[in-house]
DNA sequence: AGTCAAACTAGACGCATGTCGAAGCAACGT
DNA sequence: ACGTTGCTTCGACATGCGTCTAGTTTGACT
């Protein structure tokens, strides 16, 4: 797993990283710091969670609306949801008895860069 | 890992997953098959190696010059290149002694526009 | 055929991770 | 104060996954 540290990373931590993949070589360093959020994102539970609250209106949703989507356990939810909030992909508050996440559009835009293809798919 | 299938999966089958993240929110099928491929993406030599090949010239590169640029032994770079490959992010084509691995770049784009943010950063 | 080099497969080992039940916190209503 | 509801933390368990060594296949060139 090559040293994999799943640290808070701050998503400002990854701005040096906002080229596309195909453009030139991804240092090894680069590379280190941006599987983390990949792999966040490689979970099926958590690409739905990821959907849900950034679809929702208002860009953010209640834990206890995102927890009736799924046949998993609430503390099974919790886990994912820490997961992808220390990855930087979202951010919690609570607000009197519930607590809702949102989505950080800055992450997903980050991540879709490093995924573009500027000169278009034509090889 | 909800009944994780790390099976072949043509990049014809993803093609109605074209749907940016943020914009609806994905069905539990849809991110059964999407999450596999965010996970290939989840280590960082995977993330190196198609950086690699995406950005070497002709857009292919040959095993024995992606095993030269790490420390890993070479059946650990074949077994990343088989995740990468059977996931649909590259091609294989053997010619003469050297295997030549290509980028599918139509996986690229097609994984950035699922984590794109049509309306803009903004929130 | 024999040999060498490139790449892959097989099997093993240890750490990471998804899931759960039980327990703990936090905020609200009575 | 007390109980209830929403959510998280803890500890345990099974499975997954990255890496290695050793062995196998494929092709080229004598």
């Amino acid at each position: 797993m090559s040293k994999q540290r799943l640290e808070l990373l701050s998503p400002a931590d990854l701005e040096d990283c906002r080229i596309p993949l195909v453009a030139e070589p991804l240092s090894a360093d680069q590379a280190e710091r941006l599987a983390p959020s990949f792999k966040a994102l490689g979970d099926p539970v958590r690409l739905r969670l990821l959907s849900l609250i950034a679809s929702h209106e208002g860009g953010e949703a209640c834990v206890c609306d995102l927890i009736e989507s799924f046949d998993l356990t609430a503390p099974t939810i919790s886990h994912h949801l820490k997961v992808l909030k220390e990855i930087g992909l979202v951010t919690a508050e609570r607000r009197g008895t519930w607590v809702y996440y949102r989505a950080r559009r800055e992450a997903f835009d980050l991540l879709s860069t490093v995924l573009a293809v500027p000169g278009g798919v034509a090889a």
